[in-house]
DNA sequence: CGTTGTTTTGAGTTTTCTCAACATGTGTGG
DNA sequence: CCACACATGTTGAGAAAACTCAAAACAACG
């Protein structure tokens, strides 16, 4: 396995692509900030860029034409964004939090990369490692229950914070009920079970603590 | 938009990866062939070998611990798999049809590409359009209904046959189902409710042809 | 021509969704 | 600092979708 390396560490400042800042068209990259719930960009057809998060947390969407949405990810900083897009869905980023993007320009970008074997080999282990991760994103979303999903959506906000307890969901649970493939009523139901079993506490609303980890994981291994 | 190319062409002869045969490693791989049910591999731990299809259809899942499978996709000629696997999970790939797939040692693999641009590019193209098919899968499978999956399966192997009637099912109800995140049961039913809404025919139970493409299309988009 | 595996249909149950009400925050202007 | 408004989150009851279990139809194969 190629060195994977771990998704959207929210709270992470560490470079996850260290090459990034000593691009070559780093000086084609303006960097581009934007305040909570403003929308990045919204295609329909070409994308003409992509994007790292500087700082701050970025979600990335596909609306179906009823309306129905699937939040693809959520990107901290780091993480790239915009490389691979859909042509037929309505195809949207914004800002979670205020953030900060630098953006390149799409062909320069691919050049850039394709004439350095060091930040294609970078793209690639990035690519690997996202494709790595929409696997178990769609073992989660065709075979999990409800419970499980959202079991597991916590181990992974977990892992990202570096933390048991004082965990913040920085998503409104419409996003999350998006990203999950469920409905913010199931999502709400799914953490107030896990409360009620002593699984989890809450702060408040967007904080939450881990009680009990082994049960937690446990939720996302059994059916029950 | 890099140069996409349609995943899984089952019945494409045409090399997907015109530079597979003159890979550097060539040497390295050799071609092994397995009847249809075989396994190719079982996989818990890491990963030692990348594979091409040469000849017939694979598929490629991961098995919970309680037995729900979750069929990744199916790869045709041409197509490589084993390229960005899970450890957390059991992982298996099987032959569906007879089929020879070409191995590559992992890392030799790896690092030809690494010192090849052309074949870094043709790996990162395929890598996001793969990334981009993976796209489409989680909204089918978090966002739509089981007619409109099957139906979007259904359109997807029309493509892929480049036809329209004699279109076979290469793979059983349960690969299907396992595919789509649905049970056999409800995969049977959306079809048959297609086969009464004249929608599509069947010449048997693994042979159909499309009557409708446009209302097949709009079940698609349509919630009912 | 039975045996085995796959596909289809049926009936009842479970899960998740929908719609509606209610609760809890959060922010702003008085 | 309080009061109100507006957004966000939670709970409940009934409806719909998909699942489970069981049986029947259909194919493939020796």
């Amino acid at each position: 396995m190629c060195s994977a390396q771990v998704q959207s560490p929210f709270y992470d400042q560490s470079a996850i692509w260290p090459g990034a800042s000593d691009f070559k068209l780093a000086k084609n990259a303006n960097v581009v900030r934007f305040k909570a719930g403003e929308t990045l960009y919204v295609e329909g057809e070409s994308a003409p860029y992509c994007y790292q998060v500087v700082s701050g947390v970025v979600k990335e969407y596909n609306t179906l034409e009823d309306g129905r949405r699937q939040v693809a990810d959520f990107y901290g900083v780091g993480d790239l964004f915009g490389i691979s897009e859909l042509e037929d869905q309505l195809h949207t980023a914004e800002a979670i939090t205020d953030c900060a993007v630098r953006c390149y320009s799409r062909d320069p970008f691919l050049k850039a990369v394709a004439s350095c074997p060091k930040l294609s080999q970078q793209l690639l282990d990035t690519l690997m490692a996202r494709l790595h991760s929409s696997r178990e994103r769609m073992i989660m979303l065709g075979r999990m229950s409800a419970i499980q999903r959202v079991a597991a959506f916590l181990i992974r906000l977990s892992r990202e914070q570096k933390a048991t307890s004082n965990i913040r969901f920085i998503m409104s649970r419409q996003d999350i009920a998006d990203h999950l493939g469920l409905t913010i009523e199931t999502v709400c139901r799914a953490l107030t079970e896990m409360k009620k079993r002593g699984v989890i506490i809450f702060e408040s609303a967007r904080l939450f603590s881990i009680q009990d980890t082994a049960s937690l994981e446990e939720i996302t291994h059994n059916s029950n």
